[in-house]
DNA sequence: GCGGCTTTTTGTTCTGGCGCAAACTTCTCG
DNA sequence: CGAGAAGTTTGCGCCAGAACAAAAAGCCGC
């Protein structure tokens, strides 16, 4: 129907590519030059692992455009959607957390440009850097009571809520406002959403369909928007009735 | 059946009693003293609050003796327990992960003793004290590590296997030997075995009266001794037979 | 030793949502 | 443009485990 999506080009290395990043915000033009030095880019297609769960930990990296999608796999070949992270986060921090294995796997939930650099560079860029740290923190603070959420839900909740839930979280995190309403920037399909709420891609379906036909969501093929986030705010506290 | 327990003695402040704690490990007599002349010790009973969800985080913690319960409440008033804190651990550092209220309550899940500091010393210690900022975020990074488990776990696993992986967390946690097996070091009810997975104490219950039994554990009023633990891995594996 | 409380056990019923199966729709690529 | 692949929808039976209920056991203070 549209014209095929343009490939993300390759950035110019450039300044004001990482100024606005929260850890680098603080820092002085040399300072981001330096840094920018030391980091090799890479574009990746979707749906590509950047790297996986118990590899050695040699590089960390920055996000400057897309989506990753951090997730894990079971010994009985399950796939768990941990979180996903939008552009402009660093990732694969396993040193900031005293690893040197990645805890998880990130694949790429969409095209999506990275920067990298090798994990030694870490403790420098902490001890050289101002506000580097503990920005960094900060997103492993917000990570941390993010999943603290996603179990208590999966504690208390019903499916429908906890999708209801997770629709929510995306939109916050990588909504794109379109005519319609808020669309999830990246391609997800039901079988994703189920992996992220624990159920299954059958249950999603039916959800979606129903709250299609409650004019809450609009969707079509890995493609979702939100069309009353208020509605679906009701439906997550489990203050509407349900949906089936 | 024995003599009431004694209670906790309020312990001298010695440095010998920081010393060993990890984030502190690496400091002379001289900083140790330092440290604990800004801290307050207290002594709590059973089942009282340190702090509360969403109170302002005025003061961080270190875990001298006991053992803590960190839990969340729904609005709904139910219970999640998020993870319990053995002692000789920092807990309540909502500064180190970029927050100003507390994520979480905490409440002692045994008599406990407690080392308390006004937050605001937080960014003095991680700037003055060698290796505490390093030592601090490889435990944030292991309760990450850990409520990633428990994520996966929720998402693919039956009630038995998630309740025989939180007994086995507990026993490594918080295990004492003792002549049957291994012990868990502090009171704890069906209920909250079952607000640690997400069932309900009937199921937990059943469950416990089934494995003891197959005299894999042994229990009474409070108190849970696992008495076979290699066995405890094959049905947290889903290795053996369903006990029901 | 007794009354009241908390914790645990056990039985029974009921249902959310999973498992399985099959058809349908939409994209992709030669 | 047609064939195949990938993703989605829908129907139906079934069961793990929740909900409800009630009794039993253990504990505490007086």
């Amino acid at each position: 129907m549209s014209a095929p999506t343009p490939r993300k080009t390759m950035p110019r290395l450039d300044e004001s590519l990482l100024t606005p990043m929260p850890p680098f915000s603080r820092l002085e033009k040399r300072q981001i030059r330096e840094i920018l030095d030391l980091a090799s880019v890479r574009r990746f297609d979707e749906g590509v692992a950047v790297f996986e769960e118990g590899a050695p930990a040699e590089r960390f990296y920055m996000l400057l455009d897309g989506y990753i999608r951090v997730m894990r796999i079971t010994p009985t070949g399950e796939q768990v959607i941990a979180l996903h992270i939008p552009s402009g986060q660093l990732f694969g921090i396993a040193q900031a957390i005293g690893r040197t294995t990645y805890p998880a796997t990130s694949v790429t939930a969409s095209e999506a440009i990275v920067l990298g650099w090798p994990m030694r560079l870490w403790d420098q860029f902490v001890a050289q850097y101002d506000g580097f740290a503990s920005e960094t923190y900060k997103t492993v603070g917000q990570r941390l009571g993010e999943m603290n959420n996603r179990i208590v839900e999966m504690a208390t909740q019903q499916v429908e809520q906890r999708v209801a839930n997770s629709l929510l979280r995306l939109i916050n995190q990588t909504g794109r406002k379109v005519e319609a309403g808020i669309e999830i920037d990246f391609p997800i399909t039901r079988q994703d959403l189920s992996e992220m709420t624990a159920t299954t891609l059958h249950t999603v379906s039916r959800l979606l369909s129903a709250w299609e036909k409650q004019g809450v969501v609009a969707s079509r093929r890995k493609r979702i928007t939100v069309t009353d986030p208020h509605r679906l705010v009701l439906i997550c506290r489990g203050e509407a009735p349900p949906s089936r």
